[in-house]
DNA sequence: TGCAACGGCGCC
DNA sequence: AAAGGGCGCCGTTGCA
C-alpha cells in the first residue's frame, strides 16, 4: 500500500478531484493513468482542456481493497478524515474551478447528493468557501453507459469557460412574479398578448399538475428567458381565484395559446396539449418542442428538462427545490417560473445548434408539423369493439386455465410460467435438461426459443403446455383488456422522440388508458373497428428497408431486382443458386429470404447458422454467395464505418442525423447499419403522411402508424380519394445516390384492422 | 405497500 | 418462421 500523490501545479486554473486511485494508478503511482485516465484525458481534450495543465488529485490517496471505497476503513481511513486533508490540500491551490468527479467528491465538496442531477451545475463549495465547483460523472462510471460521456464533454466545455474567472457571474438572474394579484395577472398576460407592432412573438409555457388526474395547479408563461409569471389555480388545495376572475384569466390564456401570432415553445408539448384541451382547445401553433429539437441533435441522450437545462443553460439544478420545500406554494411556483424561463433559454440554444447542423427545415417544416398531426390522431382515438374484446378475453381465459392444468399435471406441481425462475427450475433442475444461454445477455434462459430447442431434442407435451400457457397469458394480460376511454375509444400517445433511430413509438396516454398500438398481434386486430359509415384505408410500404439498403449501397444487381419487380427472394435465390427463378425450391427460397435480412445488417455466420438450423459451412457459403452477387453491401457497411470514424455520425438522404457515443466496435457498427434504413423508412412515410394530411377530406383522419404501415379512417364514399391520394404521396420518387427510388404502397380497405381487402378503384 | 430491475414477449 | 436493432407492457422478484 502506498500513497498516490497529486499531480500538477498548485496555480493551475482547474483542479480535478477524483475519488481514489484504481489498481493501475496504484501500480504506477500517479492518478488517472489507466483506462479511466485515458478516457478522462480524451474528454477534457475535446473541450479544449489539457489534462497536464490541471491540478489532479483524489479524495482518498490510497487504492481501496478490491476497488471498494467502503473498504478504506481497513486501511484506517475514512471519508471524513480524507475530506479534512483535501480541504487543507486544496487551500493551497488557486484554481477558478474545481471539478468533482462522481458522487462522493460531489458530497464532500458541496454537501449535495445525486451526481446524476447535479452534474454540470455551477455550485458553491461548502468545504472550501467561495470556491466554484462543477461536478460531473466519474470516468469509471461511463464504461457501462458510454452515451453519458457526451454529457461529461458538455460539462467540461462549461469548465473551460468557467476556468477563466473565479466568480459566479454565469448563473442567470431572473425575475419571477409569484402570488400575483388579479390586476397584476391580467396586465402581465395582456402584455404577453400584445405584439407591439411585431408580426409574431415567441412564448414559452409550462403547467404543473397533480400526478393522479392531471388537475392543473398552476401555469407559468413568458415571452423571454429572464422573467416569467406563475398563475396559480390552486393554493394548498383551495381555489386561488374567484370563479369570475378565473374565467377572465382562462380567456386570456386561450387567446395566447391559440393566437397564430404567438409561437408556443414547450418541453414535451403533448402533455400541455392533452391537459389543456378541455379548457383552451388545441394549442396552436406549437412552434418548438425542445424535446424534439434536442432529440434531433442527440437522440441517445436523456431528454428530461433537467438534462436539457444542464446542457444548454447555466441554470444550476433546481428540480429538487419544490420537493425539498415540501411543495410549499411559493417554492413550487418559483420552480414553475424557472421551468418556463429555462425552456425559453433551451429553445434559443437548440435553435442555434439546429441551424448549425442544417436541420432547421427538418425541424420546422417536418417534425413540428408532424407533432400536430400525431396529437390529433391521439386525440381522436380509435374505436374499440368492446364486446369483441370481452368475447376474446373469455375465450383466452379458458385456454389459460386449460393449459395451466395440463402443465401442473405434467410437472407434478404448480408452475407459474410468468416466473422465469420457476420455469428454469422445472427444466434444468427437476427435468435435468441441457441449459440454454441467451445469445445477447449470456445468461441462462427459459424463453420460447430455448423451449422449442428442447422440444426438438426430447419431444414432450410439457413444452407445448408452457408455450401455450405463456402465449394466452400474454394475450389476456396485455391485449384483450378494455383500454378505452369512457367513450369507447383507444387513445395512445405517439412519441416523436421515442427511439434513437427516428422511428415513432407508441404508448399509453397520460391518463394511463390506451395502449401501445405498435405491437398488437395481427390476429387480434379486429378489436379495432371503424366508426359508423367509415372505412379503414391501410397502407403498407413494400420491402421498404431492403429497398433502401439496395439504393443506399448503390448495388446495381440488387437495385435491378427491385426495379424488375416480382418476387424478390426468388430472384435472390436464383442468383445464389445459379438456377432459373421458376426452378427455385421452397427450401432455397426460404434460405434466400433469410440471408437477405441477415447479410444486409451484417449478421455473424455463426448466429446465422444457429438461428437457421443450418451448418456453419452452409451458413458461410450462403453469406459469401450473397456478398459475391451483391458486392456493394459490404462496401456500404465500410462507408458507414468510415463516416463513424470521421464524426461518429450517420446521415440519411432525408437529412436526419444520428450521433453515436457508444463503444467503438462491432455492435456500434451494427447499430449504425440498422439506423440508416430505419430512419429512411420512417421519414419517407411520415413526410408523406404530412403531405397527405394537408389534402385529406375533412372527414378523414390519420389513426395510427406501425413503422411501415399507416391506418387512415375516412367516410366510405371518400375511400377512393383517400387511397389514391395516399398512394400518390407515398410513391413520389426520391433521389438516393443520384438514382430515383419509389417505394410501392400496398393499400387495403376494411371495416376493422384485421379483415382487409386489396384496394382497387371502386 | 410501493418501487426498480429483470426476464419475457408482442410488433416492425 | 426466424434473424439485425428498434420499441412498450406485463408479471415476478427482491428490497425498503
Amino acid at each position: 500500500m502506498r500513497k498516490v500523490p497529486s499531480v500538477g501545479r498548485l496555480d493551475s486554473s482547474i483542479v480535478i478531484v477524483g475519488i481514489a486511485p484504481n489498481k493501475e494508478d496504484d501500480m504506477v503511482g500517479m492518478p488517472f493513468v489507466g483506462s479511466q485516465g485515458t478516457l478522462l484525458r480524451q474528454l477534457l481534450k475535446s473541450a479544449g482542456i489539457d489534462f497536464n495543465d490541471c491540478y489532479v488529485t483524489n479524495l482518498v490517496k490510497y487504492h481501496p481493497p478490491h476497488n471498494d471505497i467502503k473498504r478504506i476503513k481497513e486501511l484506517g481511513l475514512s471519508i471524513e478524515k480524507c475530506a479534512v486533508e483535501l480541504k487543507e490540500e486544496l487551500s493551497h491551490t488557486t484554481a477558478n474551478v474545481i471539478i468533482a468527479l462522481g458522487e462522493i467528491p460531489l458530497q464532500v465538496l458541496t454537501s449535495k447528493e445525486g451526481i446524476g442531477n447535479y452534474r454540470g451545475s455551477i455550485l458553491q463549495s461548502t468545504l472550501l468557501q467561495e470556491r466554484k465547483i462543477i461536478p460531473t460523472y466519474h470516468p469509471g462510471s461511463l464504461f457501462h453507459q458510454m452515451s453519458l460521456s457526451a454529457l461529461v464533454m458538455s460539462d467540461f466545455k462549461r469548465v473551460f469557460i468557467e476556468s477563466k474567472f473565479p466568480d459566479f457571474r454565469s448563473i442567470p438572474k431572473r425575475n419571477f412574479l409569484i402570488r400575483p394579484s388579479y390586476s397584476q395577472t391580467i396586465n402581465y398576460l395582456n402584455d404577453i398578448l400584445s405584439l407591439d407592432g411585431k408580426e409574431f412573438k415567441k412564448v414559452s409555457f409550462d403547467i404543473e399538475t397533480t400526478r393522479i388526474n392531471q388537475t392543473i395547479l398552476c401555469m407559468g408563461i413568458s415571452d423571454n428567458k429572464d422573467s416569467a409569471i406563475c398563475v396559480p389555480i390552486f393554493d394548498r388545495g383551495k381555489n386561488y381565484w374567484t370563479f369570475e376572475q378565473e374565467v377572465e384569466i382562462w380567456k386570456l390564456f386561450k387567446a395566447i395559446l391559440t393566437s397564430p401570432h404567438h409561437y408556443k415553445i414547450m418541453q414535451n408539448a403533448q402533455f400541455e396539449m392533452d391537459c389543456l384541451f378541455d379548457v383552451v382547445g388545441e394549442i396552436t401553433p406549437v412552434y418548438l418542442d425542445t424535446m424534439i429539437g434536442h432529440h434531433l441533435l442527440y437522440s441517445e441522450l436523456p431528454k428530461s428538462l433537467d438534462t436539457l437545462c444542464s446542457i444548454y443553460t447555466n441554470e444550476p439544478y433546481y428540480k429538487n427545490e419544490a420537493k425539498e420545500a415540501n411543495y410549499k406554494s411559493e417554492v413550487f411556483w418559483t420552480y414553475n417560473c424557472k421551468d418556463v424561463c429555462v425552456t425559453f433559454e433551451v429553445a434559443e440554444a437548440i435553435e442555434k445548434e439546429i441551424a448549425e447542423a442544417n436541420l432547421t427545415p427538418f425541424l420546422h417544416g417536418y417534425q413540428m408539423p408532424l407533432l400536430k398531426v400525431l396529437w390529433q390522431s391521439s386525440h381522436f382515438g380509435v374505436n374499440l369493439d368492446k364486446s369483441k374484446v370481452k368475447e376474446l378475453n373469455e375465450y383466452y381465459l379458458i385456454e389459460v386455465d386449460k393449459w395451466q392444468k395440463c402443465l401442473n399435471v405434467l410437472a407434478g406441481k404448480e408452475v407459474n410460467v410468468g416466473s422465469s425462475q420457476q420455469v428454469s427450475k422445472l427444466l434444468y433442475q427437476d427435468m435435468k435438461l441441457p441449459q440454454s444461454i441467451h445469445r445477447k445477455t449470456g445468461k441462462i434462459t427459459s424463453d420460447n426459443e430455448a423451449i422449442e430447442r428442447l422440444n426438438k431434442l426430447h419431444p414432450h407435451p410439457i413444452f407445448e403446455s408452457i408455450l401455450k400457457n405463456r402465449e394466452y397469458k400474454k394475450i389476456v394480460s396485455t391485449y384483450t383488456k378494455d383500454m378505452s376511454d369512457s367513450d369507447g375509444r383507444v387513445r395512445c400517445n405517439w412519441v416523436i422522440t421515442g427511439t434513437e433511430t427516428g422511428r415513432l413509438s407508441s404508448r399509453k396516454n397520460i391518463r394511463k388508458t390506451g395502449c401501445n398500438l405498435q405491437n398488437i398481434p395481427k390476429h387480434l386486430r379486429d378489436i379495432f373497428v371503424s366508426d359508423d359509415g367509415c372505412s379503414f384505408v391501410v397502407g403498407d410500404l413494400s420491402q421498404v428497408e431492403a429497398r433502401f439498403v439496395a439504393w443506399l449501397s448503390n448495388d446495381v444487381n440488387l437495385k435491378n431486382l427491385f426495379k424488375k419487380g416480382g418476387k424478390i427472394h426468388s430472384q435472390v435465390a436464383s442468383w445464389i443458386y445459379k438456377t432459373p427463378v421458376d426452378l427455385i425450391s421452397p427450401g432455397q427460397y426460404a434460405k434466400a429470404k433469410s440471408v437477405v435480412h441477415g447479410a444486409n445488417y451484417d449478421m455473424g455466420y455463426r448466429t446465422f447458422a444457429q438461428t437457421s438450423g443450418i451448418s456453419i459451412t452452409e451458413s458461410q457459403w450462403l453469406l459469401n454467395q450473397y456478398h459475391n452477387n451483391f458486392p456493394m453491401i459490404k462496401m456500404w457497411h465500410q462507408s458507414i464505418i468510415d463516416q463513424l470514424r470521421r464524426n461518429r455520425m450517420t446521415t440519411s438522404p432525408f437529412g436526419r442525423r444520428r450521433l453515436f457515443f457508444g463503444w467503438w466496435g462491432d455492435s456500434l457498427f451494427k447499430e449504425a447499419y440498422a439506423t440508416v434504413p430505419q430512419a429512411c423508412a420512417v421519414d419517407l412515410l411520415c413526410m408523406a403522411i404530412l403531405r397527405v394530411y394537408y389534402q385529406l377530406p375533412p372527414s378523414a383522419i390519420i389513426l395510427l402508424q406501425v413503422h411501415d404501415e399507416i391506418v387512415i379512417q375516412c367516410k366510405d364514399e371518400d375511400v377512393n380519394i383517400v387511397a389514391s391520394l395516399f398512394k400518390k404521396e407515398v410513391e413520389k420518387p426520391i433521389i438516393v445516390n443520384g438514382d430515383s427510388l419509389i417505394i410501392p404502397l400496398d393499400i387495403k380497405v376494411g371495416k376493422n384492422w384485421k379483415e382487409l381487402e386489396e384496394w382497387t378503384w371502386i
